[in-house]
DNA sequence: TTACAACTTACAGTTAACTGTAAGTCAATA
DNA sequence: TATTGACTTACAGTTAACTGTAAGTTGTAA
């Protein structure tokens, strides 16, 4: 199955303009040409367009993903460095997640703050409130700012 | 305790144009001046900037945290705005997560396929490996992408 | 074989969130 | 009170990742 560049754009939820970007960035290499110069997408080619999605979710800059294509069109010999790179990234997605573990934690003291501001019509109630009158799993909630 | 907007900076780990820039864009617009004109920033605004930056970790753009802050300097009345923008906040957040968490996992899946590729010198041997000798954590793992 | 939609490249424009500069003002200290 | 380092505003520049346009080419269908 071949596809043209808007055909692939549609199958991954991109812009054409977006895929000739990446092109041109070096991100995708491998993708064939026709003998006009019209690119030719395959299936093989959407399992690199799916990583390259993944490596930018994981906060990888379009930089550091050509990077790797470059290491990965070099063959065996870069393998060290991209295993390298895989574990460095999962530290700093395992970060990430934990970071935003702790912006969910004070957000959901801010959803307790104002559902008690709003009963009361006022933020002074959920303000002046004790600990040991708030709800246990608002109590051991991190990062208090009463607004 | 007053600070001047580069004591201020130190503190919050920014710099003084990040802190303009915020008083610019109407994010900080409670801090005081003195009779000169300059910033005097005092202890109350440093929870303020670190709900700033919370929000900001949760995805809000400048704008949106203006409209939020916004909403405070009107008073009780945006309290059910305010309880609302949190609650779909939360959810963003939350969806977040679940998608770093899927990241991860195809991070982790890489991470198993170059241990195997190196220690083989080539990517064949985990390209090739059945299911049933990858390990159990691995073969659990969605986004096998082998490349 | 011609029409024409979709492709190509080159390059300029956009957006968000800063970042830096210039010209001038403020305030602490010698 | 004069110096001088830090502050002020206004505005221009930067960076990343697209996004859009213009001019020209390709490929398919009549």
């Amino acid at each position: 199955m071949l596809y043209t560049i808007s055909e692939a754009a549609v199958k991954m939820q991109l812009t054409s303009y977006t895929l000739r970007y990446y092109d041109r960035e070096g991100l995708i290499p491998f993708v064939e040409r026709s003998a006009g110069g019209v690119r030719i997408f395959k299936e093989k080619d959407f399992g690199w367009i799916r990583l390259i999605e993944c490596l930018k979710a994981a906060g990888m800059s379009i930089k550091e993903i050509k990077q790797f294509v470059d290491w990965y069109m070099e063959g065996d010999s870069t393998l060290q460095l991209r295993r390298d790179m895989f574990y460095e990234r999962k530290k700093l997605v395992e970060e990430q997640i934990e970071s935003l573990q702790k912006t969910l934690n004070t957000i959901k003291y801010k959803c307790w703050f104002y559902d008690t501001a709003v009963a009361a019509g006022t933020t002074s109630v959920p303000k002046n409130m004790k600990p040991e009158d708030r709800p246990d799993e608002i109590r051991e909630l991190k990062g208090k700012i009463d607004l």
